[in-house]
RNA sequence: GCCGAUGUAGCUCAGUUGGCCAGAGCAGCUGAUUUGUAAUCAGCUGGUCGGGGGUUCGAAUCCCUCCAUCGGCUCCA
């Protein structure tokens, strides 16, 4: 007999050699049922593995990650079966389970798959999965796996197994199908009830652009038709909050192709909406000690050979402009760092003088690859909300942290609740990729771990992510479908004040090298405004709506009055138009108004005589006639209440 | 940049196997209609069918090429 301690800290015996499945059975017949994984002193693995001593277990359902993980790994499965049986000439790379749903990357040969094959293919899964087909596993040895692969001349599989360890391979059985894989698998595919294969994309192999591009297919399954109608439904739904869509209704944004790729043209709604943001961060700043400044959108080859951006990106960039003067070039400025820093050095700086806070919205131009441009969240001339701080090494985890509080005082008062706090860290392994000294590199990434640890927020450390110049604290937020973008940024940096010589006198009336914290609390404004229209589906704060509400007479007879009511409104601060369309009668405010504009007042006889209007809060309906001045403070009270 | 898909009026989309002056709804314009919460009526305007090249008696439709967009990959100072 072996102990089984479950996740209440209750214990119970069972045979030695006992499955998840038969320990489900024992508790309910529901429950096993529904289980879907195993957890083994802390190993998750599949239900028909026997436990051959004691352990702590967990059982994981559908509503468990771990559930789904193995669910969907299994699909991938299920999917490469019925790969194999279509096409049988297909060679396998890897097939993981990802956030929602699965994927598999397939080397088909000749073969284009289309959306005539994706359905095929999902008809096949359905038959498969109704044979009730078992996941066997087999711990096979290295030489025996390699010379399965060799034999079937997937040199995908024996780059794979090549890596493994002998002792720790094995694979799966599904039907016809048997794939290297470390699990763990549902019992059967028979609770695969729901199967949609979402889309066919490229990928290369290992994720190495150098390497042979594979078929990647992405599919979703669950184990109720239901559910996979609510998920087709929901996504359905963010569709329709897409910014790009949005944005193109509301007229806030625009491209053209003459204009060129990834180069965002501005309506006057969105510009009114992006110039609001820009004043709430920059009244935020001034109060913050920032200084504003402004610097020009080109500079000298020379300021970013200094920099280390010529080296690092030259080549991939905007070429260099060239001007009448022989050997004169000047480059776009694909970040504002080195001109702040050049303002930094127009003069002697002491110790007293910092933290020096340099504050411009700054647009930059990066020669983005074409493929990689996506409406407003990834273009080649943007704005950045950008400072840079130039402090003291002591000064620098304070200023740290009061970065990181302008960011979530913003991202609170814009109800980004759902955000990621990355530190983005140096490749240990690929240290050619940065500039500067390890010593430097150590000294920022503690810098920037300790200031978030001060703050007490909750952060996921990735490798590889920092900038070329430092390590980074970046805030992700994801968009209408899930994808996930990276908004503000604040990066710790030794390394540019090197390279520009930037110096202060400190209280020793030596020279010291202070030290640069670059930061973004938007990221940039076409990417913010991009993430707020998809978390807001246009429905932006009040406090950022130029015209707060629609004054709309009835007819020609109430224009004057509905002046009238404009006018009053306005003096109490609240902002209004009249559509100017509306002038005749019976014509109706537009639907992209009506989406933009949060209120709609509508004037008549009746109010002329009471001193009324009716109210019509846009997605609410009818609130019923209010006064004027009872109207002016409702929205008054919406307007402040954001900004507290 | 790579793989795949797409591109018809300002917007959303029809356009059958290549075949009469390329269509609809919304928007716009003109006029009519006096109306309280998302669609009043009538008429009109608007398209080098993404650009270029080719095949054909004939191309929105077939082929080539370039451009742009979308889904991914890679990249992201």
């Amino acid at each position: 007999m072996i102990k089984i301690t479950f996740p209440d800290g209750g214990v119970r015996e069972f045979e030695k050699g006992v499955t998840g499945a038969e320990i489900a059975k024992s508790i309910s017949a529901r429950l096993a049922g529904e289980v879907l994984a195993i957890k083994v002193n802390g190993q998750v693995c599949d239900l028909m593995r026997p436990i051959e001593e004691d352990a702590e277990i967990k059982l994981f359902k559908w509503d468990d990650t771990e559930g789904k993980q193995a669910f969907w790994h299994s699909s991938s499965h299920l999917m490469a079966e019925a790969l194999q049986s279509l096409f049988p000439k297909v060679k396998f790379g890897i097939g993981p389970s990802i956030e929602n749903g699965f994927y598999y990357d397939v080397d088909l040969g000749d073969h284009t798959l289309t959306e005539a094959d994706l359905s095929a293919i999902e008809a096949k899964m359905t038959e498969f999965a109704r044979q009730k087909q078992q996941f066997l596993r087999r711990e096979v040895s290295k030489a025996e796996a390699l010379d399965t692969y060799t034999k079937k001349d997937d040199q995908y599989k024996v780059e794979l197994i090549n890596d493994l360890q002998d002792g720790t391979i094995s694979f799966y059985t599904n039907g016809e199908f048997t794939d290297l894989c470390r699990g763990p698998h549902i019992p059967n595919t028979e609770i695969v009830k729901a199967i949609k294969l979402t889309s066919i994309a490229g990928a290369y192999w290992r994720g190495n652009e150098k390497n042979k591009m594979l078929t990647r297919i992405y599919g979703i399954t669950f184990p109720q038709k239901k559910l996979l109608d609510e998920y087709l439904v929901m996504m359905e739904e963010a569709k329709k909050r897409d910014h790009r869509k949005v944005g193109k209704e509301l007229e806030l944004f625009t491209f053209s192709q003459r204009v060129g790729q990834g180069l965002p043209l501005w309506l006057p709604k969105g510009a009114a909406l992006r110039e609001r943001l820009e004043n709430f961060l920059r009244n935020l700043q001034r109060k913050s000690g920032y200084d504003q400044v402004i610097t020009p959108h080109i500079g000298q080859k020379e300021l970013y050979v200094t920099s280390g951006h010529y080296a690092k990106y030259g080549a991939d960039s905007f070429k260099p402009i060239f001007t009448p003067q022989e050997g004169e070039e000047f480059l776009l400025k694909p970040m504002n760092c080195p001109h702040h820093c050049e303002i930094y050095r127009s003069k002697p700086r002491s110790y007293r003088d910092l933290p020096l806070r340099l504050a411009e919205f700054g647009t930059v131009y990066r020669y983005e690859q074409s493929g990689e441009l996506h409406g407003l969240t990834r273009v080649r001339g943007f704005t950045q909300d950008d400072a840079h701080i130039f402090c003291r090494p002591d000064q620098l985890k304070e200023e740290f942290c009061k970065v990181i509080d302008i960011v979530l005082y913003i991202f609170r008062i814009l109800h980004f609740n759902d955000y990621t706090a990355q530190i983005s860290l140096r490749d240990p392994d690929n240290k050619e990729k940065y500039i500067g000294s390890d010593e430097n590199w150590e000294k920022a990434e503690s810098a920037i771990i300790e200031a978030a640890a001060e703050k007490g927020l909750k952060t996921i450390a990735v490798k590889g992510e920092a900038a070329f110049y430092g390590p980074k604290l970046d805030f992700m937020v994801r968009d209408a479908i899930g994808r996930k973008w990276q908004l503000g940024t604040i990066q710790v940096d030794y390394n540019l004040p090197e390279r520009f010589e930037l110096e202060y006198i400190g209280a020793d009336d030596k020279r010291h090298r202070p030290v640069m914290i670059h930061r973004a609390p938007f990221g940039s404004m076409e990417r913010f405004v991009a993430v707020l229209i998809e978390h807001t589906g246009g429905k932006f704060p009040l406090w950022l709506i130029p015209e707060q509400a629609v004054v709309l007479p009835v007819s020609e007879k109430f224009e004057e009055y509905a002046n009238k009511v404009v006018a009053e409104l306005n003096e109490a601060d609240v902002r209004t138009e009249i559509d100017a369309r509306n002038e005749t009668i019976g014509k109706r405010i537009r639907e992209n108004e009506l989406k933009r504009i949060p209120y709609l007042l509508i004037v008549g006889e009746k109010e002329e005589q009471s001193g009324t209007v009716a109210v019509r809060r846009q997605g609410e309906g009818d609130q019923g006639c209010l006064t004027i001045a009872e109207f002016a403070e409702t929205i008054k009270r919406e307007v402040n209440k954001e900004i507290v």
